[in-house]
DNA sequence: AGATAAAGGTTTGATCTCAAACCATTGACG
DNA sequence: CGTCAATGGTTTGAGATCAAACCTTTATCT
C-alpha cells in the first residue's frame, strides 16, 4: 500500500525521539479515578467536615462521569469513612473527616519528593504573583482572610494542614488562572501525603503563619513581586522540612 | 440508617464549597484522548518529521492503554495524514507531518488565551530555572545545542515551530521534574493552536531566536536566575504578540 | 531457500462505563 | 393530612475498553 517515508535498515539505528517524557498515561480506571479525586478533595478540604457535596446528578457532570460511576465512588468513600450519606430531601452525602484519622484513600498519582517540592517551588508563587496582579472584590478579598484566620485558631494538627490547603488553594482560585488552580491542586494533592507524615511542632507552625500572613498581606495590596517572593520563601521553607525528615 | 450529621432545614443555606474549581472532568473518551495525545506529540515534534513510533505493544503500555484503542487512535491519525503506517519487520508507524498543513486532529482540552500564556509564563521560566541549576551531561548539553540550532536554519514557518517547540520541551525535560515536563508540555500543545494562527514575521524570528540564545547560554553557564529571566521575557514577547493579533 | 524475528492486523469474550428511565425516601408546605 | 420537591437507589441495554491469543507480512540471517 503505502512504503516507508524512510525505509530503516536493521543495522541503522531508528532514532525515536529522545523525550518520551511528554506522553502521560490515560487513566484508565474511570472509577478508581474518581475516587482519587474525590477522596483528595475531602483530605484537602476542598470540602469541608459536615459541608454537603454537589447532588450526584450534578457532582456526576462536573466530573464528567456517568452517575452510576460517581454512586461507585462515593460507596468507596462512604465505606472508608470519609462520608455520610442520607436520603429524602435535606439529604444527600455530607463530609465526615475532620483529618485525624488516616485514609484509606490512595492518591490519584505518584510523584517523586524532590519532583513535587520543585513543581511547587514555581506554580504556587506564580498563583500568588498572578493573585496579587488580579483586582479583588470585597468578597474575595474577606475569603482569603478568612481562609488565613482558619489556620490560625487553636486547632489540633490535622486541622491545620487542611485549613493550610485550604488558604493554598484559595490563593491558586484568585489567581483566575484555570490552568494554574489546577497545577497547585496537584502539587497539594501530591503534598498532603507526605506533610501528614511529618510531626508538627509549635515553632513551626508559627514560622509557617508568618509566612501566610505576609503572603496574604501582600496579595491584598496588590504587591506581585512580594507576594511571589513570600510563597517562594514559604515553600522553600516547607520543602527544607520535608527533605529533612524524609531524606 | 444513619441520620445527616448537619440537618439542613429547607430555609438554612447548605454551604456547599467556594471552590468547585479543583474538580477537573475527567476525560471521558479514551479513544479521543489517545488522539489528542499523539496528535499533540506529532504537531509538537515530540515525534520529529519522519521518525517512527513506538511499537504498539510499546506505546500502548506507555499510555496506559489497550492496544485496540491505540489501534483505532493510530488510525484516525493516519487518515488525517499525520503518519503513515508499513508492516513487516522493520515496519512500523512513521510520522509525515513538516507542520505546513493544518491538521484536523483537535486539541485534547481548550483553555482560554489568557490563561495559556499566564500559564507559560509561569511554567516556563520555572523549567528554565531548574534546568540551569542541574548538572548538565556531554550528551544533553548537545541535545541543547542542536536543538537551538535547529531553530535557525534556513527553514519555513511552519519547521521553525516545531522546531521552536522542540527547544522549548527540551528545557523542561532537562529541568529534571516530570511535574514540570508535564506542565510546559500541556502550555505547549494549548498554545501550538494559537502560535499556527500568526503570521511570522522574520523580524519576530530574530528577535525569538535571541531570546533562545541567551536561554541556552543561561542554561549552560548554570545561571539560573538569568535562565528564568530570560524565559520570562520571551514568554511576554509572545505573550504580547498574540494578545496583539488575536485580542 | 528456509528459518527467524519484528513488526502490524484480527478475533473474541469479559468487564467497565454510559445514558436514561424509573423507584423509594424524606422533609416542607398548604 | 396529602401533595410536591429534592434527594438518593435501581434497573437495563447499548457501547466502549480491555486482555490475550492468534494471524499476516516482510526484512534479515543462516
Amino acid at each position: 500500500m503505502t512504503a516507508a517515508p524512510h525505509p530503516v535498515p536493521e543495522h541503522a539505528v531508528p532514532q525515536r525521539g529522545m523525550q518520551q517524557g511528554s506522553l502521560q498515561p490515560a487513566v484508565g480506571n474511570v472509577f478508581e479515578a474518581v475516587v482519587g479525586q474525590l477522596g483528595t478533595a475531602v483530605r484537602l478540604g476542598v470540602f469541608a467536615n459536615g459541608e454537603q457535596l454537589p447532588p450526584e446528578r450534578e457532582l456526576a457532570e462536573q466530573l464528567g462521569v456517568s452517575r452510576m460511576t460517581l454512586r461507585d465512588a462515593i460507596a468507596a468513600l462512604r465505606e472508608a469513612g470519609l462520608v455520610q450519606t442520607t436520603r429524602g430531601r435535606g439529604g444527600g452525602t455530607f463530609v465526615t473527616y475532620d483529618g485525624t484519622r488516616p485514609v484509606g484513600v490512595r492518591p490519584v498519582s505518584e510523584y517523586d519528593v524532590g519532583d513535587v517540592l520543585a513543581f511547587r517551588r514555581v506554580v504556587e508563587p506564580g498563583a500568588a504573583e498572578l493573585a496579587a496582579r488580579q483586582p479583588l472584590d470585597g468578597e474575595q478579598r474577606a475569603w482569603l482572610s478568612t481562609c488565613l484566620a482558619d489556620t490560625r485558631g487553636d486547632i489540633g494538627a490535622a486541622e491545620h494542614r487542611i485549613s493550610d490547603s485550604r488558604l493554598h488553594l484559595a490563593l491558586a482560585t484568585l489567581s483566575g488562572s484555570a490552568m494554574l488552580m489546577d497545577a497547585v491542586t496537584r502539587a497539594q494533592a501530591a503534598l498532603s501525603d507526605l506533610l501528614a507524615a511529618i510531626p508538627v511542632l509549635p515553632r513551626n507552625i508559627d514560622h509557617s503563619h508568618a509566612q501566610h500572613h505576609r503572603i496574604v498581606e501582600a496579595v491584598l495590596h496588590g504587591a506581585s513581586l512580594e507576594a511571589a517572593d513570600a510563597m517562594r520563601e514559604h515553600c522553600d521553607a516547607t520543602g527544607a522540612l520535608l527533605k529533612g525528615l524524609l531524606g
